[in-house]
DNA sequence: TGTTGACCTCAACAATTGTTGAGGTTCTAC
DNA sequence: GTAGAACCTCAACAATTGTTGAGGTCAACA
């Protein structure tokens, strides 16, 4: 989904606020998401924040991760096998989407299992 | 306390202790949780509680949906569809499981999204 | 060069989801 | 009828996941 047409991926020129609003991620929560390790940035000689592309994935993620139940210091250990700050390769992203894809698909069974016993064939 | 060989699904005489052992949720929890309106007790004459067992399909669900993201207040409001207090009928839980399935699977569809889109084909 | 919006840090607050402990009551088994 | 385990309420604390605001700095444009 790239309405953002211009736009190179690994430019580390990115500032809080542009990634705020392009991810629709509080700048607040990055810089938590930050202080918590989960993303990285750069500094500028005056000390602000530049990313690279890569954090929008990455939040991306965190918000999909939040959402099937997993906290951020879950999400932060799958992340932590990823190289910090570049853009990962597409293996590293495959095995940890493999991981966090069946870590979310075994909390739904075990949701499923408890419905289908909550609600007996009458 | 009493080991329960044979345990009437129906009998209104559990007490906190004999859920939260045989649920794995704590007293603490269970107490919370009816604060919360998410569960529901008699009162003998002292004042104490007593759970009809369907309490424990109450808890497991709970659980169960906690770990895929719902929050109480969530789970809550599905619950809130149920007839208090008793044994809810089959329809009721069937319904309820639905809706809670299909809201768990699309989170989860949507993390696969994100992971598809973040993995891409190298 | 000046100004103005975006950024910085740090601390305080807030909602959610409980746990712990104090102080008192109830229940049950002897 | 009494001892002790289990229960009660209420308040304080705690971790997680942020938001808000104060006070100060940076950067981009005229």
């Amino acid at each position: 989904m790239k309405q953002d047409t211009s736009f190179d991926w690994h430019e580390p020129g990115l500032t809080i606020g542009q990634v705020a609003q392009r991810s629709g991620v509080s700048a607040s929560a990055i810089r938590f998401y930050e202080a918590q390790g989960l993303i990285s940035s750069d500094r500028t000689a005056g000390n602000q924040r530049r990313y690279h592309g890569d954090v929008m994935c990455r939040l991306a993620m965190i918000e999909a991760c939040q959402r099937v139940g997993l906290t951020l210091a879950e999400v932060g250990r799958a992340l932590a096998g990823l190289p910090p700050g570049q853009a990962p390769n597409a293996e590293d992203w495959h095995a940890l989407a493999e991981r966090l894809r069946t870590e979310a698909q075994s909390r739904i069974d075990r949701l499923s299992q408890v419905l289908r016993e909550l609600a007996p064939p009458a």
